[in-house]
DNA sequence: CTTCTATTGTTGACAAAAGCAACTATCGCT
DNA sequence: AGCGATAGTTGCTTTTGTCAACAATAGAAG
């Protein structure tokens, strides 16, 4: 691999993060944080619904996350239940609330994603895709970046 | 376009804000933050030598760059000489250490791009590649992200 | 069934990152 | 000369994230 091959991916990186990548900043115009966004997510449409499953898959501090999750609770967009089989879990999941947020959410991030592709035809879209999915099925994981944190 | 094509879309926005894209945390091993890192970057390689020019770019409130800057300063990692033309400008350049401490950071970051890459084949990279410019080229910028920050 | 270690989650204390507003000095225009 | 805009700094605050200690429960080993 040369170092233009590098450097175009590189290129690629900062290209990215500063467009398609939600900046970390936008809410997507709710009240919510990024990671809170992505905690409903998670809780909602991909079935975690314990902490460490979240602090595994979002790789946030298990003492921050906890904080988060009563943030979300106060907020009235989840709730904590106790787990009968493992007295030491909660079980967490959506509220009503939490699940109009998220959809939402959903729908705010659907019309960012459709706002970035407003000029393409839709071959161009679809060689987009393929594109992802060919970035997406051939790179691996670093594996030092599948470690970090999680105390 | 279709929500299938936007349900793939956001699949590889979080693949890729999680792999591909050094986490934010990783200063890949050097004693810089990303955002110095990049500071770093910025001036050094892309001709941005003013505060100013880094707000823009960066989208950093002004304040908190003042202080980035200070500590890179203090850390002998660039220097601020004042603008001749413009009083109130300061013009920012790396010292040696800087240039150093920027080679090795792209090093680094060079590296772990061989890493991710390293199970493929040639072929295989230069398809990823192709799709990389194939995204670029054709994904437009949300102007919703355009104008954000920066006072 | 007791004991020991590992796990889940919470909390307090703290550090780092980021944002906001007020201010100074200078610029460029009229 | 006067005035609004601009570059940068500083103080203050909020937000975000980290670390360590802790309680409660689980699960395995004897």
């Amino acid at each position: 691999m040369n170092s233009q091959d590098i450097h175009q991916i590189r290129a690629f990186d900062r290209f990215y993060t500063q467009t398609l990548h939600l900046t970390d900043k936008y809410h997507l115009q709710t009240t919510l944080t990024l990671v809170e966004a992505r905690l409903l997510l998670e809780i909602g449409e991909n079935g975690r619904n314990t902490a460490i499953q979240l602090v595994q898959e979002l790789r946030l501090d298990k003492g921050y996350l906890s904080r988060l999750i009563t943030r979300l609770e106060t907020n009235g967009l989840l709730q904590r239940t106790p787990d009968e089989r493992d007295k030491r879990a909660k079980v967490l999941s959506l509220t009503a609330a939490g699940r109009d947020q998220l959809a939402l959410i959903n729908q705010r991030a659907d019309d960012q994603i459709r706002r970035l592709f407003v000029d393409l035809t839709p071959e161009e879209t679809q060689r987009v895709i393929t594109a992802m999915q060919v970035i997406e099925n051939h790179v691996a994981i670093d594996p030092q970046l599948k470690t970090p944190n999680q105390q």
